[in-house]
RNA sequence: GGGGCUGUAGCUCAGUUUGGUUAGAGUGCCGGUCUGUCACACCGGAGGCCGCGGGUUCGAGUCCCGUCAGCCCCGCCA
């Protein structure tokens, strides 16, 4: 139907006819002389209309093209005129001069424009979503889709060369207790019984790894029934992998041999070995457990010199065993006192009561917090001239997410250049429990996470204390993948499963068959999982996953497109042996 | 579940603070002129449930209450 694509048009083609097919993308009629630019998914190519060369028939057909108009257009490729070439687009050098022009499809007038003037705003996402082929048909989004298929495919070109195999796993699965809410299938064969959409394949793949199959890998579609954000829809993709006999540091080369071969499909750069940092040294030094490596700017504890000084505030925090910590910005004191309280409403923000700050002046020091410093305070915190100290005192759980918002609301303030603009890291040894309170443990990844053996030995006496084989991937700030060490023993598994509160029964019901598969001979086992929206979002460069993804929901978790979800007949219930409680809205269409 | 922002022509937005005659602009669309345009240019025209419902008022795009939708955030979720 058509010899190439539209935007493989070239110069070394001149003479030739070739024949295109696709989109009109914009007309330009000068009366006697038409120009059509004309798109598909390869580019963009103008078709010149003119008495000299293109039939009267054709030459009205032209004409009479709107917007969006499919078409096959048969023409010679010629040299533009030396003052009409445009070497700034690709096919910028030529032109096809029409000779025959076939009408494919007729368009009606586009609801939202796809081509669109520079400098003009995008429709409202919620026309974009609700017209989603044409939004699609935009050069940003074609791109981003490609860009998806690149790393999807070098994914499993990596995986499938170091002996991996793509196996999948069930779409309908057993609901689970911890974790997200499941999307539940109701089972029209066994009345009242419901299948779960998979959270993620987590236990699927740990039992193809006691079935022997030693490594495994699947572009899993995963499922959370949670409110959305821009970095959350309730359907996502996760890189999921899995192998026996190996060790953290199996994963960690792995997967950056991965993002290696990835990075450079979207102009992004990962150069392994990545850094290394334990959870506790991420939460300390930046507050956060995905620091933003970009910036050096660290935290420090400064309960010793702050907590000395008449301050009462200060002096009570640390009696009451609570620390004070700091960012201390170079040149930070040229911000303005309404700059500072944007900083402090960051840390409000972050559900801190508030943030100490003293300016380093030339031969003083000004603010809430300067004003009680002594002779030797400037050089014992190594504070110079122009300098800016902020501090929060409290517990670490406020502290931390205080200092991490502060932090990230100085970078932008004072415009501070980042040292790399690609910072990878590994964040290792998270905590295996958090507390939920009343004494209640729950799992702080997932309930198969091994702790590390070196820390057995607290699993009774501070379960809280407890690290775990365990290692998130973070670019950017942004967590990418997150995996562990599983537990590969039935005991353990078991114990694990009654601290975080289940009974006998109930483990016996729900992990039953984990708990079988496990004691079949386990082999040791781990793994990883990649969030394919987020590496794509962030390689792309765009601000939200619904930017990546062809047909996404909105934040109400709804597909404006086809308009899901939606309610069905009362006898599609019936036949599941559901009846709804209450009020329904009246649309119900089978 | 909670908080914030937004909703006016096909699309992008002014107008809402301080209620007042006929709600504007750009673009797109329709018609016309135009042989080197590429945001073509120029002339003319059509196009509005001001998200929806209620209230206040002599009078509501504008004020109040409710509601729906989109986006951002907290909770929730790795």
């Amino acid at each position: 139907m058509r010899s190439l694509g539209a935007g493989r048009v070239a110069l070394d083609m001149v003479g030739e006819t070739v024949t295109i097919a696709g989109w009109v993308h914009r007309r330009r009629d000068l009366g006697g002389l038409i120009f059509l630019d004309v798109r598909d998914r390869s580019g963009l190519v103008q078709a010149s209309a003119g008495p000299g060369w293109t039939a009267a028939g054709a030459m009205d057909a032209v004409r009479a093209l709107g917007p969006e108009d499919v078409i096959r257009v048969r023409g010679i490729v010629q040299p533009r005129p030396e003052e009409a070439r445009r070497p700034e687009m690709a096919t910028g050098e030529i032109e096809i001069q029409v000779i025959e022009l076939e009408l494919l499809n007729r368009a009606r007038t586009p609801t939202i424009p796809v081509y669109r003037a520079p400098e003009e705003e995008l429709p409202s996402e919620k026309l974009r979503l609700r017209h989603r082929v044409l939004d699609l048909r935009r050069a940003e989004l074609q791109e981003s889709l490609a860009l998806r298929h690149r790393l999807a495919l070098e994914t499993r070109n990596f995986f499938h060369g170091h002996g991996f195999l793509d196996i999948e796993t069930p779409i309908l699965t057993k609901p689970t207790p911890e974790g997200a809410r499941d999307f539940l299938v109701p089972s029209r064969v066994h009345s009242g019984e419901f299948f779960a959409l998979p959270q993620s394949p987590q236990l699927y793949k740990q039992l193809l790894m006691i079935a022997g199959f030693d490594r495994y890998m699947q572009i899993a579609r995963c499922f959370r029934d949670e409110d959305l954000r821009a970095d959350r829809q309730p359907e996502f993709t996760q890189i999921d992998v899995e192998a026996s006999f190996v060790e953290p540091e199996d994963i960690y080369r792995w997967c950056e041999g991965l993002v290696a071969r990835l990075a450079p499909l979207a102009g992004a750069v990962a150069e392994p070995p990545f850094a290394r940092m334990s959870w506790d040294e991420a939460m300390e030094r930046y507050g956060s457990d995905r620091p933003d490596l970009r910036w050096t700017l660290d935290i420090h504890d400064r309960s010793e010199v702050l907590g000395a000084l008449d301050f009462r505030l200060l002096r009570g925090a640390v009696a009451r065993g609570e620390r004070i910590r700091t960012l201390q910005l170079e040149g930070g004191a040229r911000l303005s006192r309404r700059e500072i309280a944007a900083l402090e409403g960051a840390a409000r923000g972050a559900g801190a009561p508030g943030l100490l700050w003293a300016k380093i002046l030339e031969d003083r020091a000004t603010g809430p917090l300067g004003r009680f410093f002594r002779d030797d305070t400037r050089a014992r915190l190594g504070l110079a001239s122009g300098d800016l100290l902020l501090a929060a005192a409290g517990p670490d759980r406020i502290t931390s997410p205080a200092l991490d918002a502060v932090r990230a609301a100085a970078i932008s303030a004072l415009a501070i250049p980042p040292s790399t603009r690609h910072a990878w890291a590994w964040v290792t040894r998270f905590p295996v429990f958090e507390d939920v309170g009343d004494g209640a443990l729950a799992a702080n990844h997932h309930p198969f996470v091994q702790p590390d053996p070196a820390d057995m030995h607290l699993l009774d006496s501070a379960p809280l204390s407890v690290r775990g084989l365990a290692y998130d991937l973070v670019y950017n700030g942004t967590e990418l993948g997150s995996g562990s060490i599983r537990i590969h023993d039935a005991a353990l598994q078991r114990r694990i499963l009654a601290m975080l509160g289940l009974g006998a029964d109930e483990i016996e019901t729900k992990f039953g068959f984990l708990l079988d598969a496990l004691g079949t001979g386990a082999p040791p086992h781990g793994g990883i999982a990649l969030g394919v929206d987020r590496i794509a979002a962030r390689f792309a460069g765009a601000s939200s996953l619904r930017d990546v993804i062809a047909f996404p929901k909105t934040t109400a978790a709804r597909a404006l497109f086809e308009g899901a979800p939606t309610a069905v007949a009362d006898e599609d219930l019936a036949a599941l042996g559901i009846s709804l409680r209450g009020r329904r809205d009246g649309g119900a269409s089978g």
